[in-house]
RNA sequence: GGGCGAUUAGCUCAGCGGUAGAGCGCAUCCUUCACACGGAUGAGGCCACUGGUUCGAGACCAGUAUCGCCCA
């Protein structure tokens, strides 16, 4: 066994040990209880993400915890087709090429994308590979297989029967870029540093002119009105009048609407309902006519008069100009605002008027609503049902068409002879009421969270009734990022309501972002993204794994720190090397019956007992992070830095077969219950070591999760406590009296407790070999104290070390006059505590004991401290 | 404008009603047979601020400030 652990010598190893075993495979067992969780899709384009292995983590530690606790434990993986994502990438490839999409045609398109999926869309399965996900990759589906789009179709044919899908024109959004729709929620609002531009509309018939503020001046070919509000004393005598349309010869209604703000510009609001959304709603109620000015690259169009065929924003500068000459522009104020981006591209969002295909959304909000709020549904942790809530209250109807190739077609038809509008599950031929056979499918594709949307159901065989959906649906849990909670998340909800009559998951477990050492979001433009397949090549799986999963709380973000992967992969080491020194000394091991149990094997399997409980708790409770840094105080701080010491002598001795085999028993016990529990953490690490230890069974993830076992002792926890303290206390004074390592030193014990007496008799051995002790004396009483001696007060204990020549006095009455001072302090705050009747007769008496107890102890220890202090002070 | 989160050691974060914690960093010492990716010891905190609830408040409530995110 190397001294220092290597990863890279493991992780491919095992992972192909365990997926060719088909240990990730699920198949239907109604004997055991389900355990099913989807994994969030992601872009079939995409590279792993750190966002990624944090989602990918902490759904492969529940589905191993799980596992391990013997439910049927299935992790569904599969990659979404991202339709904008994967079009624009294979356009770019033909670009490259001298092609294009146009140029090649729809059909000829589509296989390049499959080709293109073929040969690259693998890529991201394999590197949740090296993360360790125990998924079922026999599973494994993508949005566009045949089931999936089986599903898909399905789904909108249902919806559309009941009327829940309709296709209108409304504003919608419109990416210029992408050239396509994007729904509301694909829209970035990123605020920017604007313009408020004053623009004199003279009034029809009358000296007036009404002024109106706008930031998108050249807009104003399309407006139909002007707004104010209509208790608005300055403009009340205006409405009905119309004004005239500079740059156009076009007259417009002022009309009266409570939309306005009245603080806001001047109070007056050009209308143009083609090209803003609440100009759009507006619109509706007063019947304006809408006009739209821009086409599908965002450029000006025949309605802009002179200004066609210039890109919107230098229309905007033009128009402005030519507004200015005019003397209409009366002032231009800097102005705030939030602009809609583009969330793939960036490009600036144009609102639009357009003919686009909807779900109507408020039947189906309804009960997804409801399932939260009377707990159906819960967000871990809680507080993100408020913002899913607040989402899905005000939800607005939602856009699906999408001006793409790549997805699911629109399972809609037109006859071009009658106009017959045909949506249906099979393609149909004829049309049903003119039988001409000119029908025309609708161009358009899916959203594609359309199709993710339905993931849960579409994974498990919906809409046929198949035997995994009926084990495994609803899934036990979704796990996913915050930034996903609408796009994704509510749309599973509402699907699954609606098409199964059931939740998708009881519970969602969300988790923050992950973001760079400085705090900012990790992003391509910012370059800051760190690569977690560089991360495992350079220090494993288990560390990246282990550092994301322990570096927050549960829903919060988490910032990406190098050093903290130094750590982590220390503590890989650690447990490396303290699995190496049991393994050393278990070569002649057999199993056999104990011997009677040292103190110290009592404390360590009492300490055992109550991590497998904390442990477990933590797992059940979503607290992954809680869970794991209990284990590594565990292993480090009690397991390695006291229990392994303390076994030495035994393992060494080789003498006393019977306290050598117990040592080496409990040992072996709590490693490998303590590598159980770790599993689901540290996979590759834990199963590598696990499989060398002399214990049955092939894989450490197909074993059981450790009950709790009998094994709390409050007795050993005290005496050991004592023991640890007593070590420390002479560590200290050897230290600050800097007496050199080397060096043992006689070591004289106060202790007129006869049972604290009794424990550091016991621990006498440990004590020299812990502390550095070349003798160890107890005393019931001790009349004459030892001159030039350095001491330790501990609770009802008193510790000596004869330095001579080695004390340095002066320092020993300073550490002596540090300590009872801070004694004193402590000893204040706590009698004050103590003599307010409030605390005494209100708290609980459990609570007023303890604190009496403490105040004993350090009027004791002050006591001794300073009756020290004098007797030092007479060596002086 | 509304909502959510954060504010604790130099840095990054735990702790969520009863004695302020960890990792990294820092200081001193240690190449002893699991580990120098290590061991030992130590220094370092008006727990953002102001009120309130309570016998008792980093912790609970109200408000303020700063930062971050989401929505309009």
């Amino acid at each position: 066994m190397a001294k220092t652990y290597d990863p890279s010598l493991v992780e491919g190893k095992q992972y192909r040990y365990w997926e060719e075993s088909g240990f990730f495979h699920a198949e239907v067992n109604k004997e055991k209880p389900p355990f099913s969780i989807v994994m969030p899709p992601p872009n079939v384009t995409g590279a792993l993400h750190m966002g990624h292995a944090l989602d990918g983590t902490i759904q492969d530690i529940l589905t191993r915890f799980k596992r391990m606790q013997g439910y049927n434990t299935l992790w569904l993986p599969g990659t979404d087709h991202a339709g904008i994502a994967t079009q624009a990438k294979v356009e770019e490839q033909l670009v490259k090429e001298g092609s294009s999409r146009v140029e090649l045609g729809r059909e000829k398109f589509l296989e390049r994308v499959w080709e293109w999926k073929r040969q690259y869309g693998g890529r991201i399965t394999q590197q949740l590979r090296r993360l360790g996900a125990s998924c079922d990759w026999q599973r494994e589906r993508f949005t566009m297989d045949e089931g999936c789009s089986k599903a898909v179709r399905e789904a909108f044919v249902e919806l559309y029967d009941k009327g829940l899908i309709y296709r209108g024109n409304y504003i919608i959004n419109w990416c210029p870029k992408c050239r396509t729709t994007i729904s509301d929620i694909e829209v970035e609002h990123v605020d920017s540093e604007g313009s408020l531009y004053h623009l004199r509309y003279p009034v029809k018939d009358s000296d007036e002119a009404l002024v109106v503020a706008t930031t998108r001046p050249e807009t104003m070919f399309g407006d139909t009105a002007v707004a104010v509000h209509p208790d608005d004393e300055r403009y009340r005598h205006l409405i009905g009048k119309t004004v005239l349309l500079p740059l156009t010869d076009r007259e417009i209604p002022i009309i009266a609407d409570d939309y306005v703000e009245r603080e806001f510009g001047t109070g007056a609001l050009k209308i143009t309902p083609a090209h803003d959304t609440n100009d759009f709603e507006i619109g509706l109620r007063h019947q304006l006519p809408q006009i739209v000015v821009l086409d599908k690259e965002a450029k000006m169009n025949d309605n802009a008069g002179k200004y066609v065929g210039m890109d919107r924003f230098e229309a905007r500068i033009a128009v402005v100009k030519d507004l200015t000459a005019q003397g209409i522009l009366l002032k231009t104020e800097s102005h705030a605002n939030a602009v809609g981006e583009c969330y793939r591209c960036s490009t600036v969002i144009e609102p639009m008027v357009s003919k686009q295909w909807f779900v109507k959304m408020a039947p189906l909000a309804k009960p997804a609503i409801d399932v939260v709020k009377d707990g159906r549904l819960e967000f871990v942790p809680e507080r993100f049902d408020k913002i899913y809530l607040g989402w899905m209250e005000n939800i607005r109807d939602w856009c699906i068409s999408r001006q793409l190739w790549w997805g699911h077609r629109i399972p809609v038809w037109y006859c071009e002879d009658c106009g017959l509008e045909i949506c249906a599950g099979d393609d149909p031929s004829t049309c049903p009421t003119c039988s001409s056979d000119h029908l025309k499918q609708d161009p358009d594709v899916l959203d594609t969270w359309f199709s993710s949307g339905l993931w849960p159901l579409s994974t498990l065989g919906w809409p046929e009734k198949t035997p995994e959906l009926e084990q495994f649906h609803p899934t036990s849990v979704l796990v996913t990022g915050r930034d996903i909670i609408f796009f994704w998340v509510a749309r599973m909800i509402f699907m699954g309501l609606e098409f199964k009559g059931k939740v998708p998951f009881p519970k969602v477990m969300i988790h923050g972002l992950v973001l760079d050492a400085q705090g900012r979001k990790m992003s391509k433009s910012l370059g800051n993204g760190v690569d977690p397949i560089e991360v495992i090549d350079q220090y494993g799986a288990d560390t990246l794994r282990f550092m994301l999963i322990t570096g927050n709380t549960p829903g919060n973000d988490l910032r990406f720190q190098p050093e903290r992967l130094e750590a982590t992969r220390n503590f890989s080491n650690k447990i490396w090397n303290a699995s190496r020194y049991v393994l050393l000394n278990l070569e002649d091991y057999q199993e056999g019956p104990r011997g009677e149990l040292t103190m110290a094997d009592r404390w360590i399997l009492s300490r055992y007992a109550s991590t497998v409980e904390k442990g477990t708790e933590a797992l059940e409770s979503f607290d992954l992070g809680e869970g794991g840094r209990l284990l590594y105080e565990f292993i480090w701080n009690e397991f390695c830095d006291w229990y392994i010491e303390l076994t030495k002598p035994r393992l060494y001795n080789k003498d006393d077969v019977l306290a050598r085999h117990t040592a080496q028993s409990v040992l072996l016990e709590v490693l490998e219950g303590t590598l159980r529990l770790l599993h689901p953490y540290m996979p590759f690490l834990t199963e590598e070591i696990w499989q060398t230890l002399p214990v049955p069974g092939d894989s450490l993830m197909m074993q059981s999760w450790p009950s709790i076992p009998a094994y709390q002792d409050a007795v050993a926890e005290g005496d050991m406590t004592l023991l640890m303290e007593a070590i420390k206390a002479i560590r200290n004074i050897r230290a600050e009296m800097k007496v050199a390592p080397g060096q043992k030193v006689e070591i004289l014990i106060l202790a007129p407790d006869a049972l604290q007496r009794a424990v550091l008799e016991t621990g006498k051995a440990d004590i020299l070999k812990l502390a550095g002790g070349v003798n160890v004396t107890l005393f019931e009483t001790l009349t004459v104290k030892p001159s030039q001696a350095a001491s330790a007060v501990l609770d009802g204990v008193e510790i000596y070390l004869p330095l001579k020549g080695l004390l340095d006095l002066d320092k020993e009455v300073a550490r002596l006059e540090k300590e009872i001072s801070l004694a004193a302090l402590e000893q204040q705050s706590l009698a004050a505590k103590l003599s307010n009747p409030g605390f005494t007769n209100k708290a609980p008496a459990q609570v007023v004991a303890k604190e009496r107890e403490r105040l004993e102890g350090i009027v004791t220890r002050t006591t001794a401290l300073e009756e020290r202090l004098r007797e030092l002070k007479l060596d002086l």
